[in-house]
RNA sequence: GGGCCUGUAGCCUAGACUGGAUAGGGCGACAGCCUCCUAAGCUGUAGAUCGCGGGUUCGAAUCCCGCCAGGUCCGCCA
C-alpha cells in the first residue's frame, strides 16, 4: 500500500539525493512544527564535511529543489530545508485513497511474516487487578498495531499450571474445611480492600488461595503438603497436573471473561506443563549443561551470569534444582523456543519485575544458538496512593470491579447530559463504549516504563486528553453525516482552502506514519495522541467551517467528504486500541 | 551493597533511542463563546531554575560522569 505522504516524502528524498550528492549522508526527515511547512530536513550534520554553515547549505539546497507535482515549495529557515506539499493534491489524493480503502485506510504493506505476541500471563489463582492491568491493555494493542503493520499476529498466554502460586489454590480447594475455619482470620471486620462480591469464579477462589496462602506462613504441615503439588507436577505426574488443571480452570474462564469485557481475546493459551510433558525442557537442560558457563553445586546446575554483565548479590542462574526438577525459568526457555519454531518476530509484555529473569532467559537462549530472541516491553506496576497491591494479602482493586465503576460513572454522565432523550438501552449502550473506552484510553496513554498510581479520579476523568472526547468526534461527525440526503461521496479539492479544512486532511494523511512508528518503535501510546490531535483538529474544523449550511454545492459536498474521512480514520485508530467508536453519544 | 527503570508548571503527561528552529498537551484556576451541524465542544490568560551538580558540543530536557528521590530486582519462588 502506498500512501500519498510517501509519496511526496519519496519525491523530497529523491530530490535531496540529487542536489546534495557531494555529501555524504543519510537522508531522514522530521516532521517540524505546525506552518514551518510538512516534511524538515535538517542540514546540520553536513556542516563539517561541507565546511559551511548550516544556514548557507540549506539556502543553497533550498533554491535548487525543483517543484513538482507533490512538492509546492522549498525553503529555508535556520539551518533546516522545510519542504511544503501542494496542498491540493495532497487533500485530494488522501480523500480518495481513504474512501478506496475504507476500514483498512493506515494499514501496510502485508509483510508475510509472523509474530507471536505474549501477554499477560497471569497467574490463574485469582481474578485480574489494576496493578497488572496494563499488560493486557498493552499486548492487546500491541497485537492490533501489528496486525495493521502488516504481520501475521498470534497472541499468546502462557498459563503458568505448574508454580506455587496454583499449588496454593489447589491446596486451598481441595482442604476446604480448614479454609472455612480459618477465614474470618483472612478478613478481619471492615478490612479495606475486600470488595469484590462477583460470583464468578475467579472472584470466588481467590480467597481459596489468599486463606491457604496465610496457613502455609504459620503452618510447617501445610507448606509441605503445598509443596508436594510443587514436586509432583514438576516430576510430570500427570494425575496432579490434572488436579490442578480442575483447580485453575474455572478461575481461567472468569479471567477470560475480563478480558473480553474489555475487547480482548487471546488466540493461544499454553500451559506451561505441556514442555515438561513433551521433554522438550529436558533437553533444555542437557544442552545448558554443556555450557562452559555451567556449573555444579550441591546437585543443582546453575549458569554464571557474571560474565554476561549481571551483577548484585547472587549471579548464578539455577536452571536444575539439587532434586532434579527444573524452574520456572527453564521452562520458559523451552518455551521460547518452541515459540521461536512458529515465528518471525517474538514479543513479550512483562512487568518490571521479570527484567531480570528476562535477561537470563535471554542469555540462556543465545548460549543455545536460538534464532529469535524475544523483544520486550516492560512495564511499571499500577499502584495504590498507599503502597502496592497484592492478591494474596487481599490489598488489591480488580479489573472487574474497575471496569463496573467506569461503567456506572459513564452512564451517569450520559444521563446527565442525554436522560431526556435517550432511552434507558440507549444509555447503556453508551455507557459501556465510553467506560471501556476510558479505562483502555487511560492506560495506554502513557508509556510503559512510567509508574502509575493508581486515582479514581484520574482514572475515571473523562475531560480533555480522555476517550470521551475523541468518540464525541466521531459521534458529531456521524451525527452530520446522518443528516446529508446526498450520500454519494464527491468532492473538488479545489473548495477545500480553509485552514482549519487543510489542516485536518494533513493530519488524516499521517495516520499510515504513526502505525509504521508505532509498531516499529513498540510505541502503541502514540497512537493515543495521534487520536487526540485528530479529534482536536475535527473539532477545529467543526467550529470554522458549517457544512450542511454551506451554501455552495460543491464545497458543501467535499466538506461531507472530509467529515467521513475523519469519521474513518477516527474509527480506524480507535479500531487500534480496542476502543468501540459510538455514532451517538 | 549492586543492577535496571523513572523524575518535565499545583497535579497528570509528550518530546529523550536518532542533540538543533520559541519544551507540546491535558486537568485544575481565571476570563470569554450556544437565535447556527450534540457546549462530553471552542477561544484566550496565568503557571516550567526540564530532580541537583559537573562535563562534551557551535548548540543539551535529550549524550557522558557524580549525587538525590521514587519504583523494581538481586530465591534451588513464579
Amino acid at each position: 500500500m502506498k500512501y500519498p505522504l510517501d509519496e511526496f516524502k519519496n519525491e523530497i528524498i529523491l530530490n535531496l539525493k540529487k542536489t546534495l550528492f557531494k555529501y555524504k549522508c543519510e537522508i531522514r526527515l522530521e516532521i517540524p512544527a505546525e506552518n514551518m511547512g510538512d516534511f524538515a530536513f535538517p542540514c546540520f550534520s553536513l556542516a563539517p564535511q561541507a565546511k559551511k554553515s548550516p544556514n548557507e547549505i540549506s539556502k543553497d539546497a533550498a533554491d535548487k529543489i525543483e517543484k513538482s507535482k507533490w512538492i509546492a515549495k522549498a525553503e529555508a529557515k535556520g539551518g533546516y530545508i522545510n519542504f511544503f506539499v501542494d496542498d491540493k493534491h495532497l487533500i485530494s489524493s488522501t480523500l480518495t485513497s481513504i474512501f478506496k480503502l475504507n476500514e483498512k485506510y493506515g494499514q501496510l504493506q502485508k509483510k508475510d511474516k509472523k509474530a507471536i505476541i505474549e501477554h499477560t500471563s497471569a497467574n490463574p489463582n485469582g481474578p485480574l487487578h489494576v496493578g497488572r492491568a496494563r499488560n493486557p491493555i498493552i499486548g492487546d494493542t500491541i497485537v492490533r498495531i501489528f496486525k495493521a503493520a502488516g504481520y501475521n499476529v498470534e497472541s499468546q498466554f502462557y498459563l503458568d499450571d505448574m508454580g506455587k502460586q496454583v499449588a496454593i489454590l489447589v491446596w486451598g480447594i481441595n482442604n476446604e474445611d480448614k479454609i472455612s475455619k480459618d477465614i474470618n482470620n483472612y478478613y478481619p471486620p471492615g478490612s479495606a480492600y475486600v470488595s469484590s462480591k462477583k460470583n464468578n469464579a475467579d472472584h470466588q477462589r481467590v480467597v481459596f488461595y489468599q486463606v491457604s496462602s496465610n496457613l502455609m506462613q504459620r503452618d510447617d504441615k501445610v507448606a509441605n503438603e503445598i509443596g508436594e503439588i510443587v514436586k509432583r507436577s514438576e516430576c510430570g505426574e500427570h494425575e496432579v497436573i490434572n488436579l490442578i488443571h480442575k483447580a485453575y480452570s474455572p478461575v481461567l474462564e472468569g479471567i477470560k471473561e475480563s478480558l473480553n469485557r474489555i475487547n480482548i481475546t487471546v488466540d493461544k493459551y499454553v500451559p506451561e506443563s505441556n514442555f515438561v510433558k513433551d521433554k522438550s525442557v529436558n533437553s533444555v537442560v542437557e544442552k545448558l549443561k554443556k555450557s562452559k558457563y555451567c556449573s555444579k553445586e550441591e546437585g543443582a546446575f546453575y549458569l554464571d551470569m557474571e560474565p554476561f554483565g549481571i551483577q548484585g548479590r547472587n549471579t548464578k542462574f539455577v536452571f536444575v534444582r539439587k532434586d532434579g526438577t527444573t524452574l520456572y525459568a527453564t521452562r520458559d526457555i523451552a518455551y521460547h523456543l518452541w515459540k521461536a519454531k512458529h515465528a518471525d518476530l517474538l514479543v513479550n509484555i512483562l512487568g518490571e519485575d521479570h527484567k531480570l529473569e528476562s535477561k537470563q532467559v535471554e542469555i540462556a537462549l543465545n548460549l543455545m544458538g536460538a534464532k529469535i530472541i524475544p523483544k520486550v516491553i516492560f512495564y511499571s506496576f499500577v499502584s495504590l496512593p498507599d503502597g502496592k497491591m497484592s492478591t494474596r494479602r487481599g490489598r488489591v482493586i480488580y479489573l472487574d470491579d474497575l471496569i463496573d465503576e467506569c461503567v456506572k460513572r459513564a452512564y451517569d454522565e450520559v444521563e446527565k447530559r442525554r436522560g431526556k432523550e435517550l432511552s434507558k438501552k440507549k444509555m447503556r449502550e453508551i455507557a459501556e463504549t465510553v467506560g471501556i473506552g476510558a479505562l483502555r484510553y487511560n492506560i495506554i496513554k502513557v508509556q510503559p516504563e512510567k509508574d502509575i498510581v493508581f486515582k479514581w479520579e484520574e482514572a475515571l476523568n473523562f475531560e480533555g486528553n480522555a476517550v470521551p472526547f475523541i468518540q464525541y468526534a466521531h459521534a458529531r461527525a456521524c451525527g452530520i453525516l446522518s443528516k446529508t440526503i446526498n450520500k454519494k461521496r464527491e468532492f473538488d479539492s479545489n473548495t477545500l482552502k480553509h485552514d482549519s479544512e487543510v489542516k485536518l486532511v494533513k493530519q488524516l494523511a499521517k495516520f499510515p506514519l504513526f502505525i509504521e512508528e508505532a509498531s516499529s518503535g513498540y510505541k502503541p501510546h502514540i497512537i493515543a495522541s495521534y487520536l487526540y490531535e485528530t479529534a482536536s483538529k475535527f473539532n477545529q474544523f467543526y467550529r470554522d467551517c458549517p457544512v450542511l449550511s454551506e451554501k455552495n454545492t460543491m464545497l458543501r459536498r467535499s466538506r461531507i467528504a472530509v467529515v467521513d474521512a475523519t469519521r474513518i480514520v477516527l474509527k480506524n485508530a480507535l479500531q487500534l486500541l480496542g476502543i468501540s467508536a459510538p455514532e451517538e453519544m
